[in-house]
DNA sequence: GGCCTTCACAAGTAAATACTTGTGAAAGGA
DNA sequence: TCCTTTCACAAGTATTTACTTGTGAAGGCC
């Protein structure tokens, strides 16, 4: 059996797989997450980038926040944003589950675009 | 810019991806791709699996073969439905800009799992 | 202290979602 | 032909979602 990432009792962490599909299937929070993939960012200058208010943005990165997507980090009186990518497990498990030919594919595109790198797996 | 499946104008894919993780995003929904994962089963079938009513169960058939995961085959006055695993595509292109370190993980677990199957992509 | 800035909490609203019951179309068997 | 099976369409409802405006708490600067 593959992953099993919570605690939870229950089969493999569905309430978690839920809650991170949920948050992925929404462009704008799609785009929180292009926007802080490498660089963390505040809440802020995330909001800036949207046409929505701020309270709206600040509403997505909570929903992103529950899901595991994104850490959080207080410098004074500004919250610092940065993505948790460990989060996307479920996702991972959900691909390898429903389509396992999928991987290999993905192994040969990394193979191509990645030639020799090795083990940069961080954290 | 990695995958851009669809021939849309926009962005990449973004309409498909909304409508595949949101399907992705309901234990149901996911119960009947396990169940017809390798398996093509009638409708019947399909609901006889779940508590819920069979149009309840019909409706999460419609958003599975709305959002492309699922394919329909009539036979007389059955509904034999398959799954279609291509439509996961923007899913592997969502992990793969999102985490890519994940696929080398994935590589490295493939290799120990299957170990030197060639080319075994189907479709 | 007062006054900014940064940001989430609260409440309200329109639309979407996940179901229910009721019904009828399509195909096959008597 | 009538009758049954299989299944989606229709309409109604409760809950959730994606936003809005209003507000107040937390921290830094004068």
């Amino acid at each position: 059996m593959s992953g099993s990432a919570g605690g939870g009792p229950g089969t493999t962490g569905t309430a978690d797989t839920d809650a991170v599909l949920r948050a992925l299937a929404d462009p704008h929070r799609r785009d929180i997450i292009r926007l802080i993939h490498d660089t963390e960012l505040p809440a802020g200058q995330i909001a800036q980038h949207f046409t929505l208010t701020q309270q709206a943005v600040s509403q997505h990165i909570t929903v992103l926040k529950k899901a595991g997507l994104l850490g959080e980090r207080r410098e004074g009186t500004r919250r610092l944003y940065r993505f948790h990518s460990d989060a996307l497990m479920p996702v991972r498990d959900l691909l390898e589950e429903f389509w396992p030919d999928a991987l290999q594919r993905l192994k040969r595109a990394v193979e191509r675009d990645h030639p020799k790198k090795k083990g940069a797996t961080r954290q």
